[in-house]
DNA sequence: TGAGGCACGTA
DNA sequence: CGTACGTGCCTCAC
């Protein structure tokens, strides 16, 4: 090595507490309730260091508990330091997560505080000659500071750091670094607990300093000293002693790791992907990979060898026929879908064995198209592809189909982590097969059969794409079998993929004069809302800005506060009605009335601009994001479209037949989670309510408050009914109290009273979450996982917010799995039978179908058979249906 | 420009 | 201090 090596220590207990009081705890925290600022104070440091810095050596220094060699000598050190506070527990741990990821050295000894092991490296540096920086918020350290050493210290947070050598030690402490632990020995430290003598600061212990040399001298003059203050230090001498032992840093410690220890690792970008994800980190993400940008794409892990071929025009088929295999071949699109089309530029295929080829696919000759669709349609070609809905929109709208897909790694991979916030297939590429999507050595690559033209780099990532399905294919099915989520896949999540692809590039007729008139409709009163409530105040604000409201709710008109948000008072609905029903003052009422006419303006809007040319809103629905096996839906988000108020339901008069049909038919399971629970927890009195048919909340009331169900009082019902709703969610005793309004024992006794009713219901839910706590995951009924390791985490929020999700999970997850199993039974009748009508719409626990004019009783008949009996419980599931002109007029 | 916070619609 | 989502607007930092 010619360059000279360059170290960097971090005290990471210093630094980590120094984030923590710079960054507002309440910004910080994950959705699972874990507090971050620390962490991420630290990280976005860390990463500043590395870029500015460049160190080729790097370690972090950690203590490890408050007794040390210091406290066996003084009992009393640090003795005044406050508990640490408990947002600030566990996250030094993930400090030492996100390190780990990073590649970066930490050490800690028990017995010795993290700045004796940041001296020891600091030490092992100077003897080698490096160059060596200090990062630390311990003023000791700067005894450290020489002409090799420098101290970053913090000067603001941790993103400013002031560099402390020998010079600006000297400058602002009058002393040099080895005089610095003298002169503070002289001072004493309050936040170690160190007395030091009194009546002198930093000004006079230079002074004395200067005079006489070092410590030692001084103290042997110190009868020389005139004065108060010479009589002050003739008093303390022996705390000036021990202090100046305590706050001698030790540089011969023993350690596991030495300096050369501390050379830079490569980064773990699967590591930092996980932790950050964990973190939910995003900035940091970006920040990070662009300090390291190659850590992003290469570096050590094995790429893949292709063996590429451009097939001459006409000899599609040749590729083809040359390469039958049993494993899949792995199919990579490029080009564009969504709101049900697209459109397809290049096609790319690849075997597990390397060959891969590509193709353009508005270029090919008809030899070749015809070659394509024959291959494309052939069940017996096996396909794996990675999230094929798309590209099958994109391949339908060039009237290509697609048959003998064996696989897609996208849904795989949900089914395998179905909490993971992407599946990117680099990374899964990474995470299964251990390889970098890349090619491995570029001589590889034929540059004479690798003719592309510009295309070359996308054609060339296609490939490798391909290649890395092909393979991910097998290995991720293989998973699947240990997990005994197979048939999932390839009975239920990739049929589905199909059906979805048909709903979303059907779509559902809007009549637009319905949209118009609602607009200018709500339009003209979210005016008149507004003026109103400008009016009410005296002043124009901007009503969509909390912040505004704040400022004229709790300052100008002093209302009592709300509750707290993360900054400031929340002003949502539920706070400004009870807020209202205090102060009764205008200005509230106009500005809920603005609220609910703004949301549904907005509403018709984005319905508006997401009608297709064709008169109808293609949805498009995502497999993969929901935790528990839902689906969802964007672009538009046609599972919130408004129910609840007859104002809202309105919208709903806008989604129509269209041509060619006579009617929208709704179908909804009801209660569907609150049967799952019953048949599973096998309560009796539970199941005999469903079977029996009756009103299903009056019935649970009535066993509840043993009272006949004539006699339940619509209070009685009201109350059961959202315990019954709640259960479901984890509902706590509080939860429950704010929703009935009455009290928490109230609310206490309610929920006592219900289970001691339905005994099986409240083991049942308990084992839900004990059975997920030792497996680490929950079951739906199909076996579909959802991982939880929350579930044992030492911080209690988070442990909560975990077995409320293992409550919830496997009843929300089973629902979904009943609907999905509906969905292409009745897409698959609903052909068979060759009726024209056709499912257009999922939310959840509903189907929205479109119903050609005399087949609205066969499709009843077939959609309730399919839906009722898509799985057998030992409860009935019920489905209630509703038919007519428009999805509103449809409701039941 | 983009991310996060807030508010709010649905099951 | 009940689960699961998506969207639009505002705000603030870059």
């Amino acid at each position: 090595m010619t360059e000279t090596a360059r170290l960097l220590v971090i005290d990471g207990h210093s630094m980590a507490f120094r984030a923590f009081y710079a960054l507002p705890v309440e910004n910080f925290s994950t959705s699972t309730g874990q507090y971050t600022n620390a962490v991420y104070g630290f990280t976005s440091m860390l990463i500043n260091l590395l870029r500015n810095e460049e160190p080729t050596h790097l370690g972090v220094a950690f203590d490890v508990s408050r007794r040390t060699f210091r406290t066996d000598i003084y009992e009393d050190y640090k003795g005044t330091r406050a508990k640490t506070p408990e947002e600030f527990s566990g996250q030094i741990g993930l400090i030492k997560q996100v390190l780990d990821a990073m590649g970066i050295a930490h050490a800690e000894l028990e017995g010795f505080e993290g700045d004796d092991i940041v001296a020891t490296w600091s030490a092992q540096a100077d003897a080698k000659g490096w160059e060596n920086l200090i990062v630390s918020g311990d003023r000791d350290s700067f005894q450290l500071v020489d002409d090799n050493t420098t101290v970053l210290y913090p000067k603001k947070g941790v993103s400013e750091l002031s560099r402390m050598t020998p010079e600006a030690v000297e400058a602002k402490y009058g002393v040099s670094p080895t005089h610095y632990p003298e002169l503070a020995a002289l001072v004493g430290d309050t936040s170690d607990n160190l007395t030091g003598v009194p009546g002198v600061g930093p000004k006079t212990a230079a002074k004395w300093l200067a005079k006489y040399g070092d410590l030692a001298n001084l103290l042997d003059h110190a009868d020389e000293i005139k004065g108060k203050v010479g009589d002050s230090l003739r008093a303390h001498l022996d705390d000036v002693k021990r202090n100046r032992e305590l706050n001698r840093e030790l540089t011969d410690l023993k350690l596991p790791v030495d300096v050369e220890g501390l050379a830079r690792a490569e980064i773990n970008r699967e590591a930092v992907h996980e932790v950050f994800d964990v973190l939910q980190f995003r900035t940091l993400r970006d920040r990070l990979f662009s300090v390291f940008p190659e850590a992003g794409e290469t570096k050590g892990e094995e790429g893949f060898e292709l063996e590429v071929t451009r097939p001459e025009p006409g000899r599609l088929g040749d590729w083809f026929a040359a390469h039958r295999s049993d494993d899949p071949i792995g199919v990579e699109a490029t080009g564009h879908w969504g709101a049900g089309t697209g459109d397809i530029d290049t096609l790319a295929f690849a075997t597990t064995s390397d060959d891969a080829a590509c193709v353009d696919v508005p270029e090919l000759t008809p030899d070749d198209e015809k070659a394509l669709a024959a291959w494309l349609t052939d069940p017996q070609a096996t396909k794996a592809m990675h999230g094929a809905k798309g590209p099958l929109l994109a391949l339908w709208a060039r009237q290509l189909d697609l048959a003998g897909l064996d696989s897609d790694t996208q849904l795989a991979a949900y089914l395998l982590r179905p909490d993971q916030r992407s599946y990117d297939l680099d990374d899964l590429a990474l995470r299964h097969l251990g390889r970098e999507l890349r090619v491995q050595d570029s001589e590889q690559v034929n540059q004479e059969t690798l003719d592309f033209g510009s295309e070359r780099q996308p054609a060339e990532t296609a490939m490798l794409r391909a290649r890395a399905i092909a393979e991910l294919a097998g290995v991720l099915d293989g998973e699947l079998d240990d997990t005994s989520q197979r048939g999932l896949l390839h009975s239920l999540e990739m049929p589905l993929e199909r059906v979805l692809a048909r709903m979303e590039q059907r779509g559902v007729a809007i009549d637009m004069d319905v949209l118009d008139q609602l607009r200018s409709e709500y339009d003209a009163r979210v005016q008149a809302a507004e003026q109103a409530a400008f009016a009410a105040i005296g002043t124009q604000i901007n009503l969509g800005s909390p912040k505004q409201l704040q400022a004229v709710l709790f300052d100008q008109l002093d209302m009592p506060k709300t509750k707290r948000t993360k900054s400031g008072y929340t002003t949502d609905a539920d706070a400004l009605e009870k807020l209202y029903q205090k102060t009764r003052h205008p200005f509230l009422e106009h500005l809920l009335a603005y609220r609910d006419t703004i949301k549904l303006r907005q509403i018709i809007d984005t319905l508006i601009k997401s009608t297709s040319d064709d008169g109808r809103i293609h949805t498009t629905y995502v497999q993969t994001v929901a935790g528990t096996g839902r689906l969802s839906s964007t672009d538009p988000n046609l599972q919130n479209i408004p129910i609840r108020t007859p104002e809202g339901r309105r919208i709903r008069d806008a989604f129509v037949p269209g041509e060619g049909f006579e009617g929208l038919m709704s179908a909804d399971y009801s209660q569907i989670e609150m049967r799952v629970m019953a048949a599973a927890s096998g309560d009796k009195t539970l199941i005999h309510a469903f079977a029996s048919g009756a009103d299903f909340h009056s019935m649970t009331a009535s066993h509840v408050f043993d009272v006949p169900v004539e006699q339940v009082t619509p209070a009685q019902r009201s109350s059961v009914k959202q315990m019954n709703y709640g259960l479901a969610y984890g509902l706590s005793a509080y939860g429950l109290s704010s929703r009935l309004n009455v009290s928490v024992p109230e609310a206490r006794a309610l929920m006592d009273q219900y289970f001691q009713t339905f005994g099986p219901v409240r083991d049942y839910l308990d084992s839900l979450v004990e059975k997920a706590r030792k497996q680490g995951y929950t079951e739906t009924m199909l076996g579909r996982r959802r991982y939880l390791p929350d579930l044992n985490s030492s911080n209690r929020q988070r442990r909560q917010m975990a077995e409320r999700m293992a409550l919830n999970a496997p009843m929300q997850g089973t629902a979904a799995d009943i609907i999905k199993t509906a969905m292409l039974q009745v897409e698959q009748e609903l052909s068979a039978s060759g009726l024209r009508s056709r499912m257009l719409l999922q939310i959840h626990d509903e189907l929205v179908l479109e119903v050609a004019a005399g087949e609205r009783d066969r499709v009843q008949q077939i959609v309730g058979d399919k839906m009722k009996h898509a799985i057998e419980l030992t409860v009935p599931l019920d489905v209630s249906f509703g038919y007519g002109r428009s999805w509103n007029a449809a409701a039941h």
